[in-house]
DNA sequence: TATGAATGAGTTTTCATTCAT
DNA sequence: GATGAATGAAAACTCATTCAT
């Protein structure tokens, strides 16, 4: 079926508002992604948002959906691969590359942040959360498997733990301006990550 | 002697309205700490906040500059205090109730996740975190003294690791209301300390 | 088909606006043209300034390239109209008499005036002055064509001195509130214009 | 009488208030001679101004006043002193510099321009023009004296025209940045003014 | 005299959202 | 579907002015 030049189908337009939602939030942050703000982005009309999404916090949403998921098949792809506790580390750390560069993860920490004031928000953003930590919990089996470590501590709670990590790794990320920091810190877990294995 | 209410001595009020800042912070989070709301909390003319700081983002600095020194001061006791790498888990799980419950961390990571779109703001909050790595290498010199741990990681590089989680178990907080999770993590990581001892 | 109040059609909307802003630089001078007392003066929305201009300042501008515009043409009506230089004397006093009932060259004076501690203002007002002396300058050359001062005086520098008159003579106009100095000397530049021709 | 140190008598510290008045008309124009930026030009506090003066207009009425007085004595001295319409015409060319170097017109018609909205502060600025009007009149007389000028336009209408004129050269100095057009009118009255002789 | 503190009303500008077309 | 226009509320911040000391 072809469409009328110039105007794009519906289904597209939500892409389109939806990439740009992700770009404002990467580069603005939470606070700063406004229905103006992500429509200059993207180069349309302000009230498409609300045609499309209701509210500005419906389209954020959105936006956490898509990164979320193209991300998760992304990581269960290269979880999938790795067989090793070092393969695992090294998966880990490559894959967080990928997700400072393309501001995957400043979008997830943004909507956490920015959820504090709106309960309804954050009811949902904890939701996107829940398949992370299962994916998490997947890979730290394969890692930690037989190792004392995994018996001291249920690989739930640890799933948990280096996802709110993540979180936190990615807050402190956009500080570290020069990412020397985080660089380092992410290449001493790997050579910790061997020790436990 | 009592005041009339309306003038007071000026420093007490610069301590009213970061009082009232610091609440608005815990409970509106930095994108809902607005003169606005700040004033309201605190029952002043939103105007004595420009007068006495200028601008919000230097009050909300101020805020941060007062929690921090203050639970700064209470973590160096209770870190001089312990001696071994258990009661330093203990310490660590104990304050951070503390934190927790009252608040300290939200305002923290709060005003980390809020500084993602200001480049001054970020530069100021970067530099209010240093102590708190350093403080963190401290104790962990003393938990992990002679360990293999203390070999593989610097300690430097796993206090910074340090900090990063706690901001993001902040973040983590506030989402699970009911604070299960939280708290079972707490826990967990108290044992996985006595693992590494 | 009549409107209904509210939507309307953009480029009238536009208009109504700058015609406010107009009436307000008349009334309370550049000082007193805030976007609410524009808002206020034309009965609409202060939001709708900054959705259609963006700024006071460029609405200001708006509003000055409009006056411009019109009275130029009325002026460039008379100015081709006339012959002599009595003529041009007479055009010039029965033009300014209509600029002060309505007020236009306030609105031009209070723009300059106001441009002061604005230079982008300033930058954009000189500008808009440029015509007004060329205009002069084809008028002068009319009435002073062979005259021993058209000889003295280049005729670009004497348009400069008329419309830096016209200038002043508009702020000592509104101080002027019977008109009864202001009248008589235009009367008097009048006669002055007939001795040098 | 000797005063305590650190604090200077009550006239002095008028004084100080009135240049600091002076000096932000000059720099800001009228609009931007708030009370608190005339404070911070002053390095006082701003309740000062409303003790010593009341208004902030009162202020601005009586920095006008002193740089009128002062002024006037100036011109006066040189009027005096010139004899010839060529000398006064140097005269005037060299005292509107010092004029317009110092800033001293630019306060004046500033205040001109800032009182549109402001009868009662019109009225004050009205009455502050007369000696000005006054001086340049006797000033024609001594140019004039005889010539046929002289007879055409009564010298009291003329001075008001050079005092209008006077002001709109100070509206225009401030826009002409490079002084390049502003510095040739000048050249070329005082030739006009040698052909009038 | 002088000042730091305080205030209510004001400033420009942006917000999310709605609506007529 | 899409858009330009419109709006009430809110943002940060400044205003002239007052007042207790």
């Amino acid at each position: 079926m072809i469409k009328k030049s110039g105007r794009q189908s519906g289904e597209s337009t939500r892409g389109r508002i939806v990439e740009a939602a992700l770009q404002t939030l990467k580069d603005k942050g939470f606070a700063g992604a406004t229905s103006r703000a992500i429509a200059r982005a993207g180069g349309f009309n302000q009230a498409l948002i609300f045609y499309h999404f209701g509210t500005v916090d419906d389209l954020l949403l959105a936006a956490l959906d898509k990164t979320s998921a193209e991300r998760l098949l992304r990581y269960r792809e290269e979880v999938d691969r790795a067989e090793t506790a070092e393969q695992l580390a090294e998966v880990a750390a490559r894959v967080y590359k990928e997700d400072r560069d393309q501001g995957h993860m400043t979008v997830v920490s943004q909507m956490v942040a920015g959820s504090v004031a709106k309960p309804e928000l954050a009811k949902e953003v904890v939701t996107r959360m829940e398949p992370w930590i299962e994916l998490c919990e997947e890979a730290l089996r394969k890692a930690l498997g037989q190792t004392p470590a995994a018996e001291a501590v249920p690989l739930r709670d640890l799933a948990y733990a280096v996802v709110t990590f993540y979180l936190g790794l990615n807050l402190v990320t956009h500080l570290d301006e020069d990412r020397e920091r985080t660089e380092a810190l992410v290449a001493r877990l790997q050579s910790l990550a061997q020790l436990l294995s």
